[in-house]
RNA sequence: CGCGGGGUGGAGCAGUCUGGUAGCUCGUCGGGCUCAUAACCCGAAGGUCGGAGGUUCGAAUCCUUCCCCCGCUACCA
């Protein structure tokens, strides 16, 4: 059977408030899976939320309601920001989910029954007020009182015992953990003794949780339940064809801060469980916002949402994408976002769109002139443009988004000079059928451009490939059909002041 | 010696793994064009790639060392 790209998201925690965070890794997610789809076929994009745990209890509790129903009230303010964003995932799965549940217990009897689960006291520092185990940097930063060490009776993972297993499986996969410095950081934390891990918590404190098989008077521990939704939702002992078909996952894409348990917790589960691990996790960098120490007093916060609602859903996509390093942090700010909007998406690509039609409108009836027979520059162009689809797709398989679409963007701006070089405007005047070429041409290398982008922008290009009556998904020379009528179309970026 | 990331023209950022004339966007200055969203195109100024040393025919890139900034050390995109 074909395997699928297979790629997910965390699940993100129910409770938070979403935020570009939680955007950024959707959106790129989405749009690795919009090529993938576009150019390679089969592909499974998951993403969902992670519902069980302390804070829902505490939420709902205060809220005096059941955590469920509260996780239904909090669930569409991710939901609907997946819309909102056009996010294109083909599964949301939610840990609450019977299926979910199902192969928790199923994972957690299998390891129970592979020796890999003990009973033990677990002592550590616990926050009365909190109602949790703290970390001893928790307790250093004075933010809780009431501490006092507690002892308990938990379940544990045997997580140190496949340390070695691990270590050699990263070291003779070498892309399993990327980027590379993330990698070199978990060899780092592997070098000291791997530490068990409790995976219960006992219902006394804590009830909301999947009831661990073998104990009902326990819950199983948020991270051990959220990491198995990859292959709950990947058909694990419930569709063994699709299970098939989409596992090992691709990617896991993940933000940095949480490598520890994708990179150590999960693949070690995995092996106790006798389950392939998965192709490559990778953890990108974080959104800083600006000056932020200084941001508050200066009341310059923006909220990234309200870009979206202001400028549009494409252009924030396409400021995420294009202006991050996959991998390492970036400085989110307003006048980047501007700046961008204005020279990339509004001079560069927009304005060309405009320029094209209105010169086969004024002069061609509007429909899509002959291009003729091709001399050397637009022979070129041409061969450009498909160095260009091979070029995209290295630099998206390799995870260089940023550089991908700085490649399309030089390929648009070329277009852009050959428009000048032949000026079609003037020559119109004298020699139609040569300043059809002209046109035709640009309108193409636009056209190949624009469904280069799709994946970042799917809605935007659609609006100009519509305009351009054009074939939406060929990357290849001849789209563009002659005497195809064009659409109005208002301008596709408008410029920002 | 806890671990890691960063320090590249005025601003923001690629390039460092796989050494070979320092690249992109913005800004500045001068010019062109007038189809287009005052957009587009051409040209110019501006960098000893944090410092020092080393390897090499050749180093932003590899090695050593020092300085500065920022995260992490197992709650959290």
């Amino acid at each position: 059977m074909k395997k699928h790209f297979y790629i997910t998201t965390p699940i993100y925690y129910v409770n938070d408030k979403p935020h570009i965070g939680h955007a950024y890794t959707t959106i790129l997610a989405d749009v690795l899976s919009r090529y993938n789809r576009q150019s390679q076929g089969d592909t499974f994009f998951l993403t969902g939320l992670d519902e069980h745990g302390q804070k829902v209890q505490e939420a709902a509790s205060k809220l005096g309601v059941e955590p469920k129903k509260h996780c239904d009230t909090m669930a569409p303010r991710f939901t609907s920001l997946w819309k909102k964003l056009h996010i294109s995932n083909d599964d949301f799965i939610r840990t609450t989910e019977e299926r979910h549940r199902k192969v928790v217990k199923e994972i957690l009897q299998i390891v129970m029954d592979n020796g890999d689960i003990y009973e033990a006291e677990y002592e550590g520092l616990y926050s009365v007020s909190e109602e949790r185990f703290i970390t001893e940097k928790e307790a250093d930063s004075g933010a809780f009182r009431d501490i006092k060490k507690l002892k308990e009776k938990n379940y544990f993972f045997k997580m140190s015992a496949y340390q070695e297993q691990l270590i050699k499986h990263i070291n003779s996969n070498p892309n399993f953990i990327q980027p590379n410095h993330r990698k070199n950081e978990i060899l780092g934390f592997l070098k000291k003794p791997l530490n068990d891990l409790c995976i219960s918590r006992p219902k006394s404190r804590l009830n909301w949780g999947i009831e661990l098989p073998f104990d009902d008077k326990y819950v199983t521990y948020v991270w051990f339940d959220a990491l198995i939704n990859y292959i709950t939702a990947a058909g694990y002992s419930s569709d063994k064809n699709l299970f098939q078909s989409l596992w090992p996952a691709s990617y896991h894409l993940i933000g940095k801060d949480i490598l520890t348990t994708h990179a150590v917790y999960w693949p070690t589960m995995l092996m106790s469980a006798g389950i392939e691990l998965p192709k490559s996790i990778f953890a990108h960098g974080w959104w800083l916002m600006g000056d932020s120490k200084m941001s508050k007093s200066l009341g310059n916060i923006i909220n990234p949402m309200d870009l979206i609602d202001n400028y549009g859903v494409d252009p924030v996509r396409y400021y995420l994408m294009r202006e991050m390093v996959v991998g390492q942090d970036a400085n989110f700010t307003f006048d980047s976002f501007m700046q961008r909007y204005n020279s990339d998406l509004a001079n560069d690509f927009g304005n060309l769109l405009s320029r094209v039609t209105t010169l086969i409108h004024k002069n061609y009836a509007g429909e899509i002139p002959d291009p003729g027979e091709l001399s050397d520059q637009e022979l070129s162009i041409k061969s450009k443009s498909e160095e260009l689809n091979i070029l995209v797709k290295k630099l998206i398989g390799d995870m260089k988004i940023n550089e991908a679409i700085e490649e399309i963007m030089q390929f648009i701006r070329n277009v852009n000079k050959y428009m000048e070089k032949n000026a079609p405007w003037k020559m119109v005047k004298e020699d139609k059928v040569n300043a059809g070429r002209v046109l035709y041409t640009a309108g193409e290398a636009l056209r190949i451009g624009a469904v280069l982008l799709s994946p970042v922008m799917p809605n935007r290009t659609l609006i100009l490939l519509d305009a351009l009556s054009s074939e939406k998904y060929s990357y290849h020379w001849g789209g563009l059909s002659i005497g195809a009528k064009l659409k109005k179309h208002s301008p596709l970026f408008p410029r920002l002041k």
